[in-house]
DNA sequence: TTCCTTGCAAAGTATTTGCAAGATT
DNA sequence: AATCTTGCAAATACTTTGCAAGGAA
């Protein structure tokens, strides 16, 4: 994992301190594909820096947000805990069965543009930088029994 | 509030019973423009019935929601806690400001469309029964400051 | 040397649950 | 009468925080 050189300038630049503990959590998201829960960076963390803490995890997801090198998700299927992917990652959205659970991972980049361009003409509206979408229903399994209730 | 009759036959076909907790619910969740947290329906429930429980105002809003009369929404200021809808409300969608908090609602019906529509074509997606989107960035105040960070 | 960061444990917030008593069908 | 609901308090899950020790600048 240390074969991957990350992105410690910024955080440098914007006053934080780089420790360790921080290298070694932005390490840990930017290896990994698709998102993580803290609980998750955690125990990938603690394998390359065994005595990171959890507390230590919470507070550099939120550095590590508040400097812009990773994103902060809410997914549909648990909007209890918050996943946190490298700010570089293609936006994507979730489809959740309200019976099953699956999710069904989906981009649809025409609708976000015309999202983002109807922002534009909001009134209050500055500068958009994130958007989450979540989407729930039933998949195509579950549908039908769904249907009689 | 007793004034607005709420629809309980819903509730009653799909065997559930009919307490007065869960009609005051109901009817505070029917009777409040925009969405409210679990507390805010607990506060206004016991003004009407002082009698009901936090727990009972969680599981209310459980069962009221699998019956399809509520909607639970995850808005973007705080997505930790729950907020709820009559199932009648019209979708909208929130942006907030990361820097003050301000949050602005709007609607996009065009997009929501075509995010619908695109997902028909996804595999895995049966029935859509819901989205939620939430849109964070800078309000038109906060935007210029928060370019030089 | 200054002051930011960490680890630990304790606290906080939102929500769920076991169980006996009570209400609905 | 049978079964679902409620209230209470305790439990759970995720995240934050106070404080003293440790580390980066």
């Amino acid at each position: 994992m240390s074969e991957h050189p990350v992105n410690t300038v910024l955080l440098h630049e914007m006053g934080f301190r780089v420790t360790a503990q921080r290298r070694t959590v932005l390490e840990v998201i930017a290896a990994s594909p698709g998102h993580l829960t803290a609980e998750q960076v955690y125990e990938r963390a603690r394998k390359v820096n065994p005595h990171i803490s959890l507390a230590t995890v919470y507070r550099t997801l939120n550095v590590l947000t508040e400097a812009g090198l990773i994103k902060q998700r809410h997914i549909s299927p648990d909007h209890a805990r918050s996943h946190f992917e490298t700010a570089e990652a293609q936006d994507h959205f979730h489809f959740r069965c309200l019976n099953c659970g699956r999710v069904v991972e989906f981009r649809n980049d025409a609708a976000v543009r015309l999202f983002v361009d109807g922002l534009r003409g909001v009134p209050g509206v500055g500068r958009i930088l994130d958007i989450c979408t979540c989407v729930e229903g039933y998949c195509e399994a579950c549908a039908p029994q769904a249907a009689t209730r």
